[in-house]
DNA sequence: TTTAGATAGTGTTAAATATACACTAAGTAA
DNA sequence: TTACTTAGTGTATATTTAACACTATCTAAA
């Protein structure tokens, strides 16, 4: 089955590691023929062009397990960039070049962000290299590949303003300070602890687990889990752009 | 300059006519050569390949800005539709084939939503057909835009729940009943009104004019504008993902 | 010029939610 | 047993929501 040259998925794959937001990147490398310095190292977000008997939405999940081994994560496609020039400087040119594609032609990349928890994973994808950066310190990217980061983390925080996907960013069983710190990192503040727990006591979609925290040396918190089924049941439709 | 063959942009222009919400179609009729019946007659919406030197952004805006003579309409991308199959049923590859694209070629088509106030404009497009149509009464359509507008409403719906773009789909100038008018239609509901005042009134980028209604046979009510630039200002980063 | 018709515009009370704020409880490790 | 660490809890005040009905102002027609 044959890659369509036209038409690529790329995956902004963020994990919470329980401290911080990260960014999956692989390496891009390329050798000079001699084997000395090479001609072109850097990173970019993880895509792949699709095959031509693929939907977009197929294509990311293939990515997103080939790289993390994981199925049924959450993916949303957020935004697609056919810029004629997105890949028309000098490196991204090479690269293609290298890599045996046409770099006259325009290819339309199709965005998803991938949410999940980084103490799930493990990492391999086609012998390159694979590695977390955290979102704050992702340097300068190959391709377009910083504007199209930037889009994602806008959307991101922007979906996880009005929806419950900060689960995801969590284990399956999570406790309420886990919880809290997700939306203190991702949104750059704090709350205050009581107020907080008195927001996500009437979520009847954040249910109690009859298990605590193991492997602590304090008092084990309670655990949790979300559950996408009560939530899909009790939400409202309203509007609320109040500042 | 050439149309690229791959990449097209589809509009779901939504008008909103201070009753209903509408959908801009375009009438895609195909003659047998004998000027006997048409062999095709159907409705889609609106959409065009772009340039090659194009941005998709600029072909969303050249096409509402060719079907309405209007710029500066609110547009946004909300979503790309690119399966294999979007374009293989027998009236979409017979039409293909009669305008002179190659029917095998995988098309991926960017989603974009237009708003605006149907009072504003005058219809004409390449000598088509062109007609509102209201968004609960649009029948079977061609390609997969019967999907694509589906998706566009969700968007919408979605969007105008968290974010002040009624108003774009309203006259500069707008009456508060016009502007609860609106929001109940979309969402199909009511709410009271005493309680709608109280809740504009506090968002301080509704701003009253120096002006009354003209025109109407009976209390002319005070005219009301939306600043963005207002909004801009005192909008917050708040999470409020509760039922 | 009066009257009928139509929509504009307004206030109060009770319930729910948001905000601000500090201490005790329960576990582990030394 | 004690020190350390994080979990877990309540109250008072301000704001917001929700439910509810009447008067004001304009036009048009009698």
């Amino acid at each position: 089955m044959e890659l369509n040259p036209y038409i690529s998925v790329d995956c902004v794959v963020f994990g919470y590691d329980s401290e911080k937001l990260n960014v999956l990147l692989v390496n891009r490398i390329l050798s000079d023929s001699d084997d000395t310095l090479p001609l072109l190292s850097d990173y970019t977000l993880t895509g792949n062009h699709v095959y031509e008997n693929e939907t977009v939405e197929a294509a990311a999940n293939r990515i997103v397990f080939d790289l993390t081994g994981l199925e049924n994560i959450y993916l949303e496609q957020f935004k697609t960039f056919a810029d004629p020039d997105r890949l028309t400087n000098a490196k991204d040119q090479l690269w293609l070049q290298s890599i045996g594609r046409d770099p006259e032609l325009r290819v339309v990349s199709i965005g998803f962000f991938a949410l999940l928890s980084t103490s799930d994973i493990t990492l391999e994808w086609k012998g390159r290299e694979v590695k977390w950066v955290p979102a704050k310190e992702v340097g300068a990217l190959g391709f377009d590949h910083n504007h199209i980061l930037e889009e994602a983390l806008k959307a991101m925080r922007n979906k996880m303003k009005h929806e419950p996907i900060g689960f995801e960013l969590l284990p399956l069983k999570f406790t309420l300070t886990q919880l809290q710190t997700v939306y203190e990192r991702i949104f750059d503040t704090t709350f205050d602890k009581r107020n907080f727990r008195k927001k996500v006591n009437r979520m009847k979609y954040v249910v109690p687990l009859n298990e605590k925290q193991t492997g602590v040396s304090h008092k084990p918190a309670q655990l949790y889990m979300f559950s996408r089924d009560v939530y899909e049941k009790t939400k409202t439709e309203q509007f609320d752009f109040i500042v």
